[in-house]
DNA sequence: ACATGACTTGACGTTAACGTAAACGTTAAC
DNA sequence: GTTAACGTTTACGTTAACGTCAAGTCATGT
């Protein structure tokens, strides 16, 4: 093994690093969405690959297909060209914005949904003259959870 | 065409107004996420379908498999089980919750950077001088996402 | 009577994002 | 020198979530 190591990383030690499989860097790799240096034949991940790939899992994490992070990335890529190409890079950059803010609402509502939901199975308690559930906090009968008959 | 309507839907009425296809509420229905009711051979859906399928489609919006969207149903109908059932159902559903609210971190970390990116590139300025882009703001060059030569 | 239109059930096709296996070339250790 | 551990390319397999036929049923309108 040699001394140097800089700051580069092996296919799989990137791989390792963020819970992938080298297969799946190489298939980004065949997408576009990285160009890792080459040593012969073998791959050399530098610094900068290593912050594309953390966005590219961090895209899918948030819902995107690889095709859209692919252009996402783009967007930074094109960040200094003409004029008109940056005002396009702008807009679909804001575009993409709202699409995400509009995610978050969605996860704000599911997890609001889900916190009622489980405050209210976790106060609930049998009556035994109804032989019905009831809520701890008002006593009141479930209609709404309750399988109908 | 009989004069009742109350609040049922026919398969194409309810896609139609939720924007999928008949064939998408007939695979949710194989998956076991939606059982309307039948009259005949066609299927009937009421006001509680449609709920489900709304829960069901924003489970989509934000990333949840078919799969897991039933699980997260699934607990809704188990709410009033036996006390082991629900405290069960309380543990998954508090851990949906977790992952949904690092969900709307990742989110919230990439709009963050949408926006810094955005806002740098409307703000660039092409240098006469050096014939390089500079932020108009600072004038500094720019490094980072500049194509390397 | 018959055509129209909405519905039904198969059943095969498609796309994305990899998994998996085969066959091969380096280098490092024993 | 050969076994092991890593890398490579090529190529076919797999799963999810439907799309897209084909072929049949059923109530209506004319």
């Amino acid at each position: 093994m040699r001394a140097e190591k800089s700051d580069t990383y092996s296919i799989k030690e990137l791989a390792c690093e963020f819970g992938v499989t080298p297969r799946t860097l190489r298939h980004y790799e065949e997408q576009g969405l990285l160009t890792p240096e080459r040593q012969g034949q073998n791959r050399i991940y530098h610094a900068h690959d290593r912050v594309r790939l953390a966005w590219i899992l961090r895209g899918k994490r948030v819902g995107f297909s690889l095709q859209e992070i692919g252009e996402m990335l783009d967007l930074y890529d094109l960040g200094d060209g003409r004029e008109t190409q940056r005002s396009v890079t702008v807009d679909k950059c804001r575009a993409r914005i709202r699409a995400l803010e509009e995610q978050r609402d969605d996860i704000n509502a599911t997890i609001d949904e889900l916190q009622d939901f489980c405050s209210l199975i976790a106060n609930l308690v049998r009556s035994e003259d109804t032989d019905q559930w009831l809520r701890r906090d008002t006593g009141e009968p479930l209609r709404h959870y309750a399988p109908q008959k």
